[in-house]
DNA sequence: AATTGCACCAACCGCTTCACA
DNA sequence: GTGTGAAGCGGTTGGTGCAAT
């Protein structure tokens, strides 16, 4: 016997919110805090199932949300922070606290994604097949064992990087540029009151737009042109925006220096606080192995050169 | 002007993890 | 240790708007 629906899915009203939901459910949240959603819908006469009104306020009502355009250098950590971590939205998105994990998701299953694949793909037509032998190619052609030794390298030294950033007691590129992860879905309840006070944006917002009476959600369009406006079109243009050269020259898929991000971006409060151990620090640690080898890995990695190559860290 | 195709993104679905009795 | 409900998470879907034909 599965488990019982979260809630009458007879009753349960589906689709897009409307302002007045919207309200009603940022009302209730000011009052009593996130959480508890179970009740919210009983509370508010949302005809909403809990799970649908957490995520609204989640994903769109929270207050410290940004919406619209992906800065430049806010795509530059998508797309290394994905190569690093994989799918995992809401850990990459505690590296980004003003975007939630399902705008993460969406600008890069819509934008990030493609240019990547288009990237490759360029390069893949310049490989020949593995079954036609490439021993007159031309001095930029180079094998797709060579080109898939690469890919290797450049993650192993995206993870070098990191873990050279992880010492504690070595000044580190990635802590400049990376910040602490923040919380993000399970919301910060010990300065959500202040938060709450200062929601002024969304909120302001939604009123705006309810007062107007025109739907707010659908596309607040400006916002979500992102990449019309700002996006990379060419393979060129991506090129810079992950350091590759794509050429392959050197491996540099591994660059983690986003050194002309702006401050703002760098979100200077968090800088040269001390990383606990995170989700990063387990993923790299959990490959190792015994505490020999952590410890080890860790000595490693305190001595690995930066200057090794400093294309790694080229604009 | 009508139709079609595509891009975008909010919202949903279902599985997993967490917390607690 | 086990069961249960709540919350978190990632993949997917569907509605909307816009550009191309």
């Amino acid at each position: 016997m599965g488990r019982p629906p979260c809630c009458d899915k007879m009753v349960v009203k589906k689709g897009p919110w409307t302002p007045e939901e919207d309200i009603m459910l940022v009302s209730y949240v000011q009052r009593h805090g996130p959480g508890n959603w179970r009740q919210v819908p009983t509370n508010t006469g949302l005809r909403r199932c809990s799970k649908s009104c957490r995520l609204r306020w989640t994903n769109y009502l929270r207050p410290g949300i940004r919406r619209g355009d992906f800065t430049h250098d806010e795509e530059t950590m998508i797309i290394q922070l994905q190569a690093l971590l994989g799918n995992k939205w809401s850990a990459i998105a505690s590296y980004l606290p003003e975007r939630t994990d399902n705008d993460i998701k969406n600008h890069w299953n819509t934008h990030l994604k493609n240019k990547l694949r288009k990237l490759y793909d360029h390069d893949h037509d310049r490989i020949p097949s593995s079954s036609t032998s490439s021993s007159s190619s031309s001095s930029h052609h180079i094998s797709r064992g060579q080109w898939e030794k690469r890919l290797q390298t450049d993650v192993h030294m995206a993870k070098q990087a990191l873990s050279d950033a992880l010492s504690l007691d070595k000044p580190s590129i990635f802590l400049d540029n990376f910040p602490a992860p923040q919380p993000t879905s399970s919301y910060n309840t010990s300065t959500q009151t202040t938060t709450y006070a200062s929601s002024t944006g969304n909120i302001a917002n939604l009123l705006k737009g309810f007062m107007k009476n025109a739907p707010i959600s659908s596309k607040s369009s400006s916002d979500s042109s992102t990449c019309k406006t700002t996006g990379i079109d060419s393979s060129e243009g991506f090129e810079s925006l992950l350091g590759f050269d794509q050429s392959f020259g050197s491996p540099n898929g591994s660059d983690l220096s986003l050194s002309n991000m702006s401050p703002k971006e760098s979100k200077p409060e968090l800088i040269g606080a001390q990383l606990p151990f995170t989700m990063f620090e387990n993923w790299l640690l959990d490959e190792a192995g015994g505490d020999d080898v952590i410890n080890q890995r860790k000595t490693d990695l305190t001595h690995f050169a930066f200057d090794q190559n400093p294309d790694h860290f080229r604009n």
